[in-house]
DNA sequence: ATTGCCGGGAT
DNA sequence: ATCCCGGCAAT
């Protein structure tokens, strides 16, 4: 499958801090990690959905399966309070449904993150593109009249390739989810940001920890952290934004994003560390870099999985002919990529967004820097064997152990540095030519992530 | 963003 | 021993 450009971003991510800090989020947040690092938790471990009880409202946004859980433990914080309840005006999750009287009738909307500290509910009304800022009495959770107003708005022709089995059971329309979590998310990204408010001693302070936001990364953003002003200056844009939405980003990336919800982690130099939570039912791996989510989101969820009978479905989400996709929306590139002509290389019928990185500044998880090692030892080239019958993993196994066995002396081994990789080949290696989808093709080594035999330098 | 593969964990 | 995969570096 090629459509790997738009994973489905089953996943979401989270702070690690070094410190014991303060809040409890963070608490359980180490938790997973030191239970990734010390026993690495098996590949279908059910620790994910599990966080957070579902607390599904009936009308708005229930959200289904994981998704829900993962969000609402993403945002198990105060802001929205945590009731369910959905009748109190005030209680609401982000991107609830809700409706509020606008122009003399009831147009529907999305509850937004923010500003929700100071009594008054963000609502984002799709139909206008707008927020608006509501009291909490004007905002209703369901629709007095019936509702005439446009379902929700359904993202523009897009579609992203999940598998139907992965599909929340649940009745509810995930496209409409979809749609509401992806606006909301774009009424929360880019330069509006971080409302000012925030009132630390309301209720409890858990969600502390996810303040600040210019989490790096490019390619997703904090999307349910709306909390995260709390420690931040926040550079504190207007908030009415109105029309700051960039609403032609992709929308396989807004996708991507509201399904892994970024991380807000506060950011300090070194004590933060982020971690990315893997939503995908029953995984819940945490990984503390994208790439390795991606990666593991492809290769365990998407890649080889036995189910050869759904070729990932990708989810259509149909067009709303109310929602203006905006001038921006890009045309389905046909993402060419020079794709190994031998092999059939699955062609998703997404729309590939080159997003444009946006100008985060990035942090590398480690600063710190290694001395380049001035030693360069050579992989001894792998004799060029055929052999299947043969194990190939014995053949690297022996390969490596006679690599790496010999006695320190004949090799003047770079002492305290660490032996710098090999230099990377430009021949293409299995997991190129065959593609993850073959992986049953690749040479042992390549499975194994070790350096391919088949296709060697 | 993707690919290659080291280092190290799991079984 | 065998398999697996996170993370990092190179593309
Ligand atoms: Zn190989």
């Amino acid at each position: 499958m090629k459509g790997l450009d738009n994973l489905p971003a089953y996943w979401q991510a989270s702070e690690v801090t070094r410190h014991t800090v303060q809040c409890h989020m963070l608490q359980s947040r180490q938790e997973v990690m030191s239970a990734v690092s010390k026993s690495r938790l098996g590949k279908r471990s059910p620790l994910g959905g599990l966080v957070c009880g579902p607390c599904s409202s009936t009308d708005g946004l229930g959200m289904p399966g994981n998704l829900g859980a993962e969000v609402a433990t993403s945002m198990a914080g105060p802001t929205f309070g945590l009731g369910c309840q959905g009748f109190s005006p005030v209680k609401l999750y982000p991107g609830q449904r809700v409706y509020v009287n606008c122009c003399g009738q009831e147009c529907a909307g999305f509850a937004d993150p923010r500003n929700h500290g100071d009594n008054k509910a963000s609502v984002f009304l799709p139909q206008q593109s707008v927020h608006t800022l509501r009291r909490p009495e004007e905002v209703w959770t369901a629709p007095t009249a019936p509702t005439q107003a446009t379902p929700l708005p359904r993202p523009i022709s897009s579609s992203i390739n999940m598998p139907n089995r992965y599909r929340s059971p649940e009745p509810v329309d995930m496209d409409e989810i979809m749609a509401a979590m992806v606006l909301t998310s774009l009424s929360c990204s880019g330069a509006v940001q971080s409302p000012p408010l925030r009132d630390p001693t309301a209720a409890s302070c858990e969600m502390e920890c996810s303040g600040g936001e210019e989490l790096s990364d490019s390619g997703s953003s904090g999307y349910w952290s709306w909390d995260q002003g709390i420690g931040s200056p926040a550079p504190s844009p207007s908030i009415a934004e109105a029309d700051a939405h960039p609403a032609d980003e992709g929308i396989d990336m807004e996708l991507e994003q509201v399904l892994f919800d970024e991380p807000a982690a506060r950011k300090r130099k070194n004590s933060v560390r982020l971690a990315y939570r893997c939503l995908w039912p029953n995984c819940g791996k945490v990984l503390t870099s994208v790439v390795g989510m991606k990666r593991h989101i492809r290769t365990l969820h998407l890649g080889h999985s036995s189910e050869s009978e759904h070729p990932r479905q990708p989810l259509q989400l149909s067009p709303n002919p109310t929602i203006d996709p905006g001038p921006g929306t890009p045309p389905p590139s046909l993402l060419s990529q020079s794709a190994p002509d031998c092999y059939g290389q699955v062609r998703s019928e997404h729309l590939y967004q080159a997003c444009p990185p946006m100008q985060v500044a990035m942090s590398p998880g480690s600063p710190c820097h290694w001395a380049p090692a001035v030693t360069v030892l050579q992989a001894p080239q792998a004799a060029p064997f055929r052999s299947r019958s043969v194990s190939v993993g014995e053949q690297w196994a022996q390969q490596h152990s006679a690599l790496i066995r010999p006695n320190p002396a004949s090799r003047s081994p770079p002492r305290g540095h660490c032996t710098s990789r090999r230099v990377r080949g430009e021949a293409k290696k299995c997991r190129k030519v065959y593609g993850i989808e073959h992986r049953d093709q690749w040479c042992t080594a390549c499975r194994w992530k070790k350096a391919c035999q088949r296709f060697v330098d």
